[in-house]
DNA sequence: TTGTATGCAAAGCGTTTGCAGTGAT
DNA sequence: ATCACTGCAAACGCTTTGCATACAA
């Protein structure tokens, strides 16, 4: 039976309020202005918990630390400016890739990571 | 100055000969058959002079810890099993995905990884 | 009251580093 | 004889866990 703790609540609020996938350590940072002497245990212990309930989703970049977004953003990818290293969601998708898999394996999902310049960076050529 | 140890040898043939990525601690069971006593830390540093030398490269899959493979391989994907965790290369490739970038995002590369049931594991996931 | 959730600190795990000894050149 | 490389163990950063206490139900 789950309990509806002050620091449940602020640990999910910060994520959900957060304009891009949070390092636990930034969800503590966050979450502790709402609720003070909040520990990183808590944290990931809620991490965790919300994750298996279906309300978070684990962001995964490859050699990257696992970041935390809202789960209801649906099916979708993100793209790594490899200026700045911040990491944007893709809502688009390539759509089915089983084409792509050697006779005998069925793919079920697919991961895509996006790198290259983002909006801010600015393109090759020109200065925004 | 390199130098061409024996340790350094069998830590490089072990990727080499094997048929896919490999985590440290596989690479030091390998080639601790060929280097007895080798140790964890040789294989480490060896792997990090190795990908810095662009002889080998890394596959970092989401939620799993670093392999290595032989750069020598072109551009391609990998898929994950599942079932049995294990990762295969796909040298198929989706080609040009900068459609599926936001405007003003320039993309320059990308990552693919494919999830499903492989060769050895059988039938797909029953759809649900 | 009851038992889950919490905070703290210790433990785990993969990876890195300091150091003195080893061995390739 | 050099000096990069090695093995060992300690240190690291991130994450998990044990335990006694706090608090939601």
């Amino acid at each position: 039976m789950e309990r509806n703790t002050r620091q449940r609540s602020a640990i999910r609020d910060a994520i959900v309020q957060a304009a891009r996938p949070l390092l636990p350590q930034e969800v503590l940072e966050r979450a502790q202005q709402v609720a003070p002497g909040l520990g990183i245990a808590t944290v990931y212990r809620n991490l965790k918990a919300l994750v298996d309930e279906g309300q978070l989703r684990t962001v995964t970049l490859p050699g990257e630390n696992p970041r935390y977004e809202p789960a209801e953003h649906r099916h979708h990818h993100h793209f790594q400016c490899t200026r700045c290293q911040r990491v944007f969601d893709v809502h688009a998708c390539p759509g089915d890739l089983s084409r792509l898999a050697p006779p005998g394996f069925f793919v079920e999902d697919h991961d895509l990571t996006l790198y290259g310049c983002c909006r801010d960076c600015g393109a090759p050529a020109a200065a925004n």
